[in-house]
This record gives structure tokens, C-alpha cells and sequence, in this order.
DNA sequence: GATCGCTATTGTGTATACAGAAACCGCAAT
DNA sequence: ATTGCGGTTTCTGTATACACAATAGCGATC
């Protein structure tokens, strides 16, 4: 077993460019660069403490990413979001995540599901614990989403699902928590895990559907209530 | 109107990174570059004619594509592509393509679709004329797809069909081409296009769910022929 | 007072030099 | 004969220096 260390975080220094790359992620993801800022590379290459050349490989996975996008001459600014790319990166999602729970149901192999199931019995619950069980049941969802990974075994599909979920941490930083949405998507969650147990992908498939659907409805209504009051000055279009 | 050089190719002299990358990807697409094919920095930046800072950018946006994965320590190689990676990507593909014909039905602005339909009816003549025939059949997928795009008005959805339509180049390298296999696709687009035209996302979607369907079927068949008689020898596994 | 042009500054694009790490080869020892 | 070890070499990763392009600011002219 001479991968140990693989398996924990990171033992080894990392390159300094995978330094920028996921400092400057990060820090996008999280909005502490916010939409449209200018990154200039040598103001960036100091802060970051790394030189030009790291730094511009950084911003050029950026840029695959689509976190990012370089103007004409002067420098970079990370990507915007307006409400129209929303509902844009639901139709992909929706397109790839109804193929990927599908898949899911396909290849039969509930065992890891049947332990995310007891877990989503008790969602509800969780979620009367404050912030500390939103959190809980957000480590869930990631567990339910590494499970389907597995499941479907496609590389292709699980690349480009994470693209997509890379944009999707962006936007639930502007879209506020609703408790009762997330009551509601838990038993969403749980009728998908089922139909994937059953191995009945086509109602995995309208599960998921139905699912997505909903979710976006309840970001797309409370960005509208907050841009209405001024809350998220970020979402101007 | 001042992009009109933005119209024209490449008035403008291109950074050395970008006529890298694409000299690179256009190597590796047509098969020059094989599958496993080694890449040293030096002497790839040699080869081109370009220095290292630029090939490095290069390559990095090819692992970007999949085109390219990292060695651990020496260097970077080709991906190659496996039997099971095309099943893997169509998966994918399948789930990007009929969203994407679903939603050029939902949007209903046929005039485009109309003047395509006209030159799909005559493809079967066209596939009568030998190889220039058949070059200028896929000029005309590749309108098809450029209309689909236009269509669909999605910068998400429309940036991972590239990517897929990207690893399918090769792909095609590798299945040997069929003029009846040729023959019924024109049929089927003809169906898909018909379906965008009368508006209609369900029968659409259909149609382009068996169009990939039988696209891998033929695929998959005319790679184990090839295989079973040694003709090609890049698809081990 | 406004506009045009020049200049200075700033920032990117590229090349190259240097350091560190990993693989290869040869040698020796078991 | 095989395996382990060390030197050597080659290649990557990073920093830095230089050249060119673009922009902004300022001044001059109309």
C-alpha cells in the first residue's frame, strides 16, 4: 500500500501552479472575486505568491472552466452570471443529470444507495437542526452525487456533471437557503435513490426531472425576490 | 463594421500558443499524433516553432479538451481511445444531442432548418458522386450541427457538444466509412430536421435517440470487423 | 472648449536560464 | 543471473528578462 499518501489531503507540495489554480478557484467560487473583476497577472502572480508563468496556466484552466474570460488586450475578468445563463446551465444539467441518474438505475447495483436512503429518511430531521444540519445534509448531497459517479461509470458524463457543478456552487451563493425548499428537495432525493434501487430508470429519469425543475423554479424565485429588494446587486441582467 | 477581420480566417498573426495548440489538436484529431503518442516539451516546442512557455499552454489547454493526459514526471501522452470510451461517450452524447434537438424544436424558428431540409433530401444523389460526394455530405452535418446551435441559444449545452464532437472526430478516423450506413443517416436527420421544422420536441428527440443509436451500433460493428481482421491496430482493448 | 495626436506607462506574449526531480544506465555484489 | 545502488542525464517546473501592443493621460492645435 504504497498510495497512502494519495490518500490523504496533501502531503506533498504542490506545484505552484496547482497552488494559483486552486486558490483563484476557490476564492471565485466562493465570490470573494466577485463577477467581473479584472485579474491582472502580475497583481495576481504577487498576492498569490507565485510567479507570471504558474500563474497564467492557472488562469488558462480557468478559462476551460469557464470561470473566466480573457478581454481583448487587458488581462482577465472572471465570468458573470445573469439569470438567463441560469436557467441555460439547468437545461444542460437537466440533460445530464436525467442520463446520469438513468444510468444509475441501469446498472443495478443498489448497495452504496441503500445506505444513502436511511440517511435521507432522516433528512428531515436534520434539517430542524440549524445551520450545522444544513451543512450535514449538504454533505449528503455530495455523497449521493459521488455515488451516482460511481454508478455510472462514464468518465465523459461524470467530467462534464462536475462542470457543471463547478457553475452550480456560484449560484447557490446568490440563491437564499429556504428551509422549506430543502425539506421538499430531501424527499425528491428520496424517490430518486428508490427508483435507483428498484433499478426503474425511467423513474429515476422523470424523478430527476421533476426534481430539477423544481429546484430551479425555487432559485430563480428567490433571486427575483432579492434583485426586487436589492439584495444581490450581483444579478443586474 | 469593424469585425470584419473577425469574419475573414486569420488576418491577424496568432500567438504562438494558440497556432500550438492548434497545429497539436489538429495532429492529434487526424491520427498524426497516435493514441499513446509521447510528448516532450522540448522537443514538441522545437517541432513547431515555438519556445516552451507557449507549448506549455498549449498542452494544457489539450489536457483541458481530454485530448492529452499527464504522465506522472515524463511528460504527457495522447489519450487513447478504448472500445468501451466510445460506448462512454455516446452515452454522453446521446443526453447532449436530444436535449439540444429537443430544445432547437421548442424554439420554433424553422427558416433556417427549411433550407437544410432541401439539401438533406437530395444527400442520397450526393452520396452517389464518391468521395467528393461524401465530403460534401459532411460539410453538411456540419451545418446541420451549426444550426442546432444557433438554435438552442446555449452557451452551457452548446460548449459540451463541442467537446464531445471533438473526441467523435476521432472516432470517425477509426470506423471505417459505410455508404449504406451513410444512405440511412440522411434518412434519419431528414426525420430530425422534419421534426425541429413541425415544431415537435418529443418526435424530434426520438428520432435523434435512435439516429445515435444506430450511429453506434454501425460504429461499434465496422471497429470489430477491423479489429477481428488486424486493420486497426490503435484499438487494442 | 473640444478634439486629435503623441508619449509614457502598463501589461501581456514569448524566450531563456536555472534548479530540482525523476528515469536510465552501468556497476557491483549477492 | 538478478537485484540493488549510485552517478549521470534528461526533462519538467519556475522565475525572470525582454519586446511589443494597447491604453490612458497630457498637451497642442483648431
Amino acid at each position: 500500500m504504497y498510495t497512502e499518501t494519495a490518500m490523504l489531503g496533501l502531503d506533498v507540495p504542490l506545484r505552484a501552479s496547482e497552488r494559483a489554480y486552486r486558490q483563484l478557484r476557490g476564492e471565485i467560487l466562493n465570490g470573494l472575486l466577485a463577477p467581473g473583476a479584472a485579474l491582472l497577472e502580475v497583481e495576481q502572480a504577487e498576492r498569490i505568491g507565485v510567479s507570471r508563468t504558474p500563474l497564467r496556466e492557472a488562469v488558462a484552466r480557468l478559462i476551460a472552466d469557464g470561470l473566466v474570460v480573457g478581454r481583448r488586450g487587458r488581462g482577465f475578468e472572471v465570468t458573470d452570471i445573469s439569470v438567463d445563463s441560469i436557467s441555460e446551465l439547468y437545461e444542460l444539467r437537466q440533460a445530464l443529470e436525467v442520463q446520469a441518474i438513468r444510468l444509475a438505475a441501469t446498472r443495478r447495483e443498489p448497495a452504496p444507495f441503500l445506505k444513502l436512503r436511511d440517511a435521507f429518511v432522516t433528512a428531515p430531521e436534520l434539517l430542524d437542526q440549524g445551520d450545522i444540519g444544513v451543512h450535514r445534509y449538504y454533505v449528503l448531497i455530495d455523497e449521493l452525487e459521488d455515488a451516482v459517479d460511481a454508478a455510472v461509470e462514464n468518465p465523459f458524463l461524470v467530467g462534464a456533471l462536475r462542470a457543471v457543478r463547478t457553475h452550480l456552487a456560484r449560484i447557490r451563493r446568490l440563491a437564499r437557503r429556504n428551509p422549506m425548499r430543502l425539506r421538499a428537495a430531501a424527499s425528491e432525493h428520496l424517490l430518486i435513490i428508490d427508483a435507483i434501487i428498484a433499478g426503474d430508470p425511467s423513474l429515476a429519469a422523470h424523478a430527476t426531472h421533476i426534481h430539477l425543475h423544481q429546484s430551479l423554479l425555487s432559485v430563480l424565485a428567490t433571486i427575483d425576490e432579492d434583485s426586487a429588494t436589492g439584495v444581490n446587486p450581483a444579478l443586474v441582467d
